[in-house]
Order: structure tokens, then C-alpha cells, then sequence
RNA sequence: GGAGGGGUUCCAGAGCGGUCAAAUGGGGCGGGCUGUAAACCCGUUGACUUCGGUCUUCGAAAGUUCGAAUCUUUCCCCCUCCA
């Protein structure tokens, strides 16, 4: 390794931010860095309908090439979704229809639409699916062209193949290919696009390299890989579940105001690391703030995080909620609301009904339970008897809080 | 192809004719402590309920029985060993 000062300034935040886990080839790729700017891609599966923050720290990297000059191509792995990647799975994974995977697709890339910058026409993100050099192979030659430079002593190494093999756990045909495939991508990418990087996660490491041969073999090209690691949550747990299931970035799948809580309420050891991974602050204006209070910190992580996805007046608005929300006894003008209809009201509704029509909870039983354990309040008033009538004396102003648990706070507008 | 083992509630995993809505652990949720953190302590964790109960769950279907997660038959799926 030559000098850490002198490395290639993109490669080096990428570093400092912790991005960095393996380089195929360190000293060559900050040298051909600092020469000039580069195509590099990450692909993405679209297996789900769309993106949580388990891909954030992708996102971020490709950001990254972004604010240093370089070019992302988005790979959407249309293609190899239809396939499914063996890696990190023990059991195939279901395959999907045509039409789920090309409504997934869509929403997808609106997603990381959000996310890149599109104003500069040097960086601006080129979206590629694989589906359309995949779909139209001809089997025969593609064995002839590019299955040839594949031996299966190596295939056989890699710990995706390994894994399951040990485990006498089926490994199709089918899946045994992916790998084929993906390297088959980076080799298009960089005919076609002159793409000479690929970044993933550090599980996709046997898939990159098997890419970089290839390139290698059939080109005589050089190019490159470069993989981030998994992110360990301190308490062990995995990254980006909460209460309500996976945290999308998606505004249609997650609030904003949930969205900011979620950062908000990050365990204490993650914070600096957080700050690093999922904002712009650059590090030195991390270092200077990093001894300040821990949820100063917090609140910081949630504005930046929440910014980038929703935008600075959401991410403000969150704020001035989560403040009303857990510190005075005001009603949140800013909290998520709900209208309810005025007719309701009338009907004598208990506090059960008006949270099925909150949609804070949907089974009654739990809700009893709720009431049973001191959980529910409304205009912070505990409220200890389930058979509670709701009528307008309860509203102030045809505004009412419920509050489920300390974290759970709706506003209810009468209407 | 032959011989065994197994599919249980969110997960792992007990139960093997009534006392089973099903042990225990994890996770989740709620309460306490605090800082919307961690750790810890307590409670809770199928649905509905007029709080008496009622209904639906133990791979699927059929059967035996007053009564089945537990027994029988068929089917589906997984695993282990031998060829």
C-alpha cells in the first residue's frame, strides 16, 4: 500500500467514511482515479417492490462517485431476478411474474431517482436493466463465447456455492449460473458503457471478481472492484426493521416522521459511525461535532438522513413533531394526522373503534391489552376503561391526540 | 431405487388421546428506570366478546373416538443414511 495521504481523493473518502471493506486492486484504481473520471455501476435486485435502507449505504456510494466528478450506472438486475441469487441464501428464493418484477423495477428506480443527482449532465446516473442484453442470449454461443473462460473447479469455491453445498442444501442449475451472469453484466457494461468498476456489498465479492476476470480474459481489459462491508448494528441486530417492519425508503411505503424517528432512535454506539455512512457532512465537520451531546448528535443523524430522502422542510417538520410529540403537552401541529368524520363522532364510538379507524392497531384484543397495560392516551390523559365513549368533548378545537406507547402519537381532526 | 427422521403459533423448539390457544427461549409489544439510547426489572404476545364464554389454529384431506397437535389412511413438502 503506497501512501494513505496521497491515495485518490474519491478513494479516500470512501475510506474515511467507512465505505471501504476490499479492492481488487487498490494502488491501480486510485492511479487510474486521479487520471481521469470513470463509469462505475452497483446493481440491484428487484426482488421486493422496493428499496429499504439494507441499500442505503449503496446508495450513498454511488452519491459518492457523484460528488467526486464520476459516473454511476444503476444496474437493475431484471434479468437476474428472474434467476436469484444463491448468495447469503440457504433456500431458492421464489421467483417472481413478469409483471411484479417490471412494477418493482419502476418503482425502484423512482426511488434511486430521489436519492441522485440528475442536474449534471457528467455525473448525471444512467439506468440500465440487464434484462435486455439477458433476455435475448443465444445459449450455444454463450457457452461458446464466454461459459469457456468459467472453469467449474473455481465456481466450486466460492463460498455462495460452497455454503450450500456443505450444507447438502440444493443448489439449481439455475442458480449455479447467476454468477455467470452477473459477471457476464460488468463485461457488457464495460463494452457497451465503458464501465470499469463495480461496487456492492461484500457478499457480491465472489461475483465481482468472477466479473474482472472476465473483463480480463475476453477484453484484456482492466478493470475494477470494490465491495463495502455488512453493517453490524451494535445490539447485533439487523439493519433496518422497526416496529412497523422494514424501513423503506419509499414515501408512499414510510413517513417522513417515521423515517426521522428511525434515525432518531438509533442505539448510542451507531451514531458517529451513522453520521459517516448515511450523510453529507463531510468528516471533518463530523469530527468537530462528534463529542456533542448524544442526542444532539441523534437529532442531527435524523435531519440529515430524513433531508436527503424527503427533503429539508419534511425533515424540519419531523423535528418540531417528535418535540411536541415527547416533550410537551401540546397537540402537535405537526404530528401525523388523521381526519375523522363528524357523524362518527356522533354514533358513541369507543376508544377501540377509534383506533381501528386510526389504523394504529387493528386487532381489538391487542387494543384491550393496550388499555390493560397503561398504553393508551388521548390528549395525554391515560385512558384505563375500554368501553370509553369518544364524543367532542374530548376535542379541543376539533383536535385530538391519541397516543399509543410512548412512540406512537397520531393527531385526529374532526371533520 | 432402498431404509429411516421430520413438518407445531413471528422464529427456534417442547408436547405425542382429554387438565393444550399449546412448555421454554428469542423476537415483538406495553409498563418501570432513563435520554425517544443501552443494560436491567415487571407484564403481555390467535381472533371476537355482553368478560360468562364463543370461534379459528399444530403441512393438506379423509377417518377412528364422547373427545385429536397427539391414533389410522392417503397426499404434498423437507432432511438423514445406503445404492
Amino acid at each position: 500500500m503506497w501512501n494513505y495521504r496521497l491515495m485518490n481523493k474519491f478513494l479516500k473518502e470512501f475510506k474515511d467514511r467507512g465505505y471501504f471493506y476490499q479492492c481488487t486492486n487498490e494502488d491501480e484504481l486510485s492511479r487510474l482515479l486521479d487520471k481521469k473520471k470513470i463509469r462505475g455501476y452497483i446493481g440491484f435486485d428487484c426482488t421486493a417492490e422496493s428499496l429499504h435502507v439494507g441499500s442505503l449505504l449503496q446508495i450513498m456510494c454511488l452519491r459518492l462517485m457523484q460528488k467526486h466528478g464520476h459516473r454511476p450506472i444503476v444496474l437493475i438486475g431484471g434479468g437476474t431476478t428472474r434467476i436469484g441469487d444463491p448468495s447469503g441464501k440457504d433456500k431458492t428464493r421464489k421467483i417472481l411474474t413478469e409483471k411484479e418484477i417490471n412494477k418493482n423495477i419502476k418503482n425502484i428506480e423512482k426511488i434511486l431517482k430521489n436519492f441522485l443527482n440528475s442536474n449534471n449532465p457528467k455525473t448525471k446516473p444512467m439506468f440500465v436493466n440487464n434484462f435486455s442484453w439477458l433476455k435475448g442470449l443465444n445459449y450455444i454461443s454463450f457457452l461458446r463465447e464466454i461459459g469457456k473462460h468459467f472453469t467449474i473447479n473455481k465456481m466450486l469455491t466460492f463460498e455462495s456455492v460452497k455454503m450450500r453445498l456443505e450444507r447438502e442444501q440444493s443448489l439449481s442449475y439455475m442458480e449455479f449460473n447467476y454468477m455467470i451472469l452477473q459477471a457476464y453484466d460488468f463485461l457488457e457494461l464495460n463494452k457497451k458503457k465503458n464501465c470499469v468498476l463495480q461496487i456492492g456489498g461484500s457478499d457480491q465479492w465472489g461475483n465481482i471478481v468472477n466479473g474482472v476476470d472476465l473483463i480480463k480474459r475476453y477484453s484484456n481489459k482492466e478493470s475494477f472492484g470494490l465491495t463495502t462491508p455488512l453493517i453490524t448494528l451494535a445490539s447485533g441486530a439487523k439493519m433496518g426493521k422497526t416496529e412497523n417492519g422494514a424501513v423503506w425508503l419509499d414515501k408512499n411505503l414510510l413517513s417522513a416522521y417515521d423515517y426521522w424517528q428511525f434515525w432518531r432512535n438509533i442505539d448510542d454506539r451507531d451514531v458517529i459511525k451513522f453520521l459517516k455512512f448515511f450523510t453529507d457532512l463531510g468528516i471533518d465537520e463530523i469530527e468537530k461535532v462528534k463529542n456533542q451531546d448524544i442526542n444532539y448528535l441523534k437529532i442531527l443523524l435524523a435531519n440529515e438522513a430524513t433531508s436527503m430522502l424527503h427533503g429539508k422542510k419534511a425533515a424540519k417538520n419531523s423535528e418540531q413533531a417528535a418535540k411536541e410529540a415527547f416533550s410537551g403537552s401540546a397537540l402537535g401541529s405537526n404530528l401525523p394526522s388523521i381526519k375523522i368524520l363528524s357523524k362518527d363522532i356522533d354514533k358513541k364510538i369507543t376508544i377501540i373503534d377509534l383506533i381501528i379507524i386510526s389504523k394504529l392497531e387493528k386487532s381489538k384484543s391487542e387494543i384491550r391489552r393496550l388499555i390493560k397495560g397503561k398504553a393508551v392516551k388521548i390528549n395525554d390523559e391515560l385512558i384505563s376503561d375500554e368501553k370509553t365513549i369518544i364524543d367532542k368533548e374530548f376535542f379541543n378545537e376539533n383536535y385530538l391526540k391519541l397516543s399509543i406507547g410512548k412512540k406512537r402519537h397520531l393527531k385526529i381532526e374532526l371533520n
